[in-house]
DNA sequence: TACGATGCGGACCCTGGGTCCGTTTCATGG
DNA sequence: CCATGAAACGGACCCAGGGTCCGCATCGTA
């Protein structure tokens, strides 16, 4: 299995894809309205090198996506206390719901168009099953999450900060980043015993 | 504003289209692979007559998952304690958000189509609103939500019970309706601070 | 029974995701 | 530097599916 790497113009193009992409999707009003033709058009390129590169619409948004998701997994896996590993769990949780908001909040445009894929959930992602594993894990060492459904809870302390409440928050209650922030820090307190 | 009721026809032909999709989306795998000419087809019945009566796709759904929540509604405005407005709130929070669940489990066929209708979030529906001001003015009842952000707290738990992660737990979990509700009522108890 | 109004239905339109294939560009060996 | 095969290109094309149009049938009333 060579692996054989892409050619310059391929690479080329991706990228230039890649940044058209976002920046559309970043402008747009929802992301329903950008299609795959003004995408290849926004980048110079035809429909069919789109369709190559990423194989279909869902691939192109997840693309963009885990791009933008690497600096968060990077954080969460060797950075700076309370985030990383070393973080005593109890911070941890906090920290990389936290992180997670702030990922959502400042991404909205693509985790909305990424949930808005239609059939598929936000639940079979690689990104979720990760970042679900974690805080699962986390919350074992919890003293007082003995017995504790931490499978369930990880899920519903992860619901609540999905892109489209963040998105509802922000349209229609006026919240600003720091407002939600808080929101969700006050409410995974109260869940982790501490309201 | 004489208000003139619809045609026999009209409504013989809108309760065999409701019935049809109805049948329709509890068989289908996903609620996508159902088009509006299924359904027509399928309620002997021309495709024009489906949109002259729900507008369009999100319309039928809409009324079909109104149609459903009717009796809930019910339950939670005038029906028996814990559920209706005579029982305390710290049992009617639990009791709301179970009723909630069994209502999504039973009926995620129609909340996952909803859902799935691309730009149009859960929280502008007109049920979400309502179930989040009650839960709200609930929780605002309750000793120790006293400063508490009650609104975000509100949307937080509403969040657990999302029919997407419902259908996550019983396709990928395995869960069944017990064991989803006591999960959830787990959950519950502990941002209720019972923990 | 006659006659407007209302509703019917399926042919039709159009958008948008996804594919085909003749042409162009890359990159390697002579 | 050129030949040559492989890889990528692009826009014309296809097709499914949501939504509309309009001539015809049906309803309900005088």
């Amino acid at each position: 299995m060579p692996e054989r790497r892409p050619r310059k113009d391929a690479a080329r193009n991706r990228a230039a894809v890649l940044a058209a992409a976002d920046e559309l999707f970043a402008r747009c009003e929802s992301p329903e309205d950008i299609t795959m033709a003004d995408v290849a058009a926004a980048a110079g390129v035809g429909k069919a090198t789109l369709f190559r590169a990423f194989g279909d619409r869902t691939g192109l948004i997840h693309a963009l996506y885990e791009a933008r998701l690497a600096p968060l997994r990077a954080a969460t896996e060797q950075g700076e206390p309370p985030l990383s590993p070393a973080g005593p769990p109890l911070e941890r949780v906090p920290a990389l719901l936290d992180a997670v908001l702030c990922f959502k909040f400042d991404n909205r445009h693509l985790a909305l168009a990424l949930e808005g894929t239609g059939s598929g959930s936000p639940y079979q992602g690689a990104h979720y099953e990760s970042f679900h594993r974690t805080l699962t894990g986390l919350l074992g060492q919890i003293p007082g999450f003995g017995g504790a459904d931490t499978d369930f809870i990880a899920h519903a302390l992860l619901a609540a900060t999905r892109a489209d409440l963040v998105e509802h928050l922000v349209r229609h209650e006026g919240a600003d980043r720091e407002q939600a922030r808080a929101r969700l820090a006050d409410f995974v307190a109260r869940v982790l015993g501490q309201g």
